[in-house]
DNA sequence: TTCATACAGACGTCTAGACGACTTATGTGA
DNA sequence: TCACATAAGTCGTCTAGACGTCTGTATGAA
């Protein structure tokens, strides 16, 4: 690997941020690890430092991550997520040939308010249950999730161990739930949710707050707040087959003089 | 101003960095300037260096911004955690009242390729035209388009000057464009994008690809890629009108013991 | 075999100094 | 008065070195 032909004009690292990413996107799998910072370094001829400040660069992009004390590792290209009427996170992940995860994180009563109350159909004050939940495939958390029950879903919910939530509710009350609505949006997370998802605080995550009705009954049973990692998820409307691998910097058109 | 009484366990930037945002949020104002970076370091007792880690971690959180050869300056509250707007596309802002501006920054002609060609249904090669048009209300952007377009829709837009595409694509070629398929991700900004909607590179955009289809014929026409900022804006998928003010830090819950 | 320890290697942080690039204010000359 | 050159101040980048913290592995003792 030659080393790198400074240009003036453009700041080093910039330039070693761009040949990384070149190399990584052309050699380099997801889950594969970097070489070494000192190595790197060396490499392109350069203090650790400055090295660092190009890799700082490809992180604040999602495509790698540092892991203290092992290494700098490519992370995964990401995942569509199609929204739609139905709500099956874990089944939709496994019909894809992956094996999704889902931990119960907490359970806890609250009364409704605001827009919980709101988007359930209720009066504020009403006790509704709240789950938190993370998702994720092999270690990999993709999204941290509130849920806001009633009703016959919040009743089967109370026992509910984690795992996937869907199956669980039709074991238990033979309910399923579809998605009657969905409002999307993006931020920076908090920190103990960036935390949570094994994030840097520094990438935002898509927001997905939706409401789900009881298929059987028609009544609204419960409101999620889905954030999923912005740098593993893209999210598909109507239509998820044709959504494909394409990432990174977008198309760019040089203006007309 | 006391000196930092450093805690083990805690990087220094970070104890800077808090010291600094409460500092920040007690006593200035948007738009004042932070005390030079040399300044600071002094009174901190660290070196530039480490005073420059704690004001990274500032501006990723959108409260500050460096100018070069200026300074560093407080941005406006409001903007950053300002509540978005609920509005699917441009057009549904001209309903609800408030003007949009549709400029014209650059028309090319180019060769589709890769996902360009794929979402369009043509060959790779195929000549399109892409435009590229900033969207905003009163000199506030938000949201920046790039068009790749084919068939009447991109005959119909070489003449496009600016304003309403659909207005001009009726006019000019009497066809509608309709949307077939959306995909959602979020991302932080390439710079140039972030300086032309005139953000902090810092907060997240929403990007959404779209395929528009010409509702006299059904063939695609148009390709869209749009970043929305992330902080004036929210998707809505199927149904608008319940898309409410609710932001800021969602609900928290507390884990059980 | 099992467990605890030590070690090497990786990233994390901090310091120190130098110089470049950009902005603004100042002062000088026409 | 105006235009321009200059200087000072600010952030931007790069280098160099040191040491801390974390992880996985190898080693050795029980």
């Amino acid at each position: 690997m030659p080393q790198l032909v400074r240009q003036s004009g453009t700041a080093v690292w910039a330039q070693i941020a761009i040949a990384l990413r070149a190399e990584i996107e052309r050699g380099l799998d997801e889950g594969d690890w970097l070489p070494a910072e000192p190595e790197l370094a060396a490499r392109f001829g350069v203090n650790r430092h400055t090295l660092r400040r190009a890799v700082d660069e490809l992180i604040a992009e999602g495509l790698v991550e540092r892991v203290h004390g092992r290494g700098t590792r490519v992370l995964s290209r990401g995942l569509i997520y199609g929204i739609g009427r139905d709500t099956k996170f874990t089944e939709r992940l496994a019909a894809s040939g992956r094996t999704a995860q889902v931990t119960l994180l907490a359970r806890d009563e609250i009364v409704a308010a605001g827009g919980v109350a709101r988007r359930l159909r209720m009066a504020e004050g009403t006790p509704v249950l709240c789950l938190k939940t993370l998702r994720g495939e092999s270690d990999l958390p993709y999204a941290l999730t509130l849920h806001f029950m009633t009703g016959a879903a919040a009743e089967a919910a109370r026992s509910y161990p984690g795992g996937s939530l869907t199956r669980h509710l039709r074991a238990v009350a033979g309910i399923t739930l579809d998605r009657v609505e969905s409002l999307i949006s993006t931020r920076l997370p908090l920190p103990a949710d960036a935390l949570a998802l094994r994030m840097p605080r520094t990438q935002p995550v898509l927001r997905i707050k939706g409401v789900n009705a009881c298929r059987e009954c028609g009544v609204v049973q419960e409101y999620v707040i889905t954030q999923f990692r912005g740098d593993r998820i893209q999210l598909s409307v109507e239509d998820p087959e044709w959504a494909t691998e394409d990432q990174g910097p977008y198309m760019e058109v040089r203006p007309q003089p």
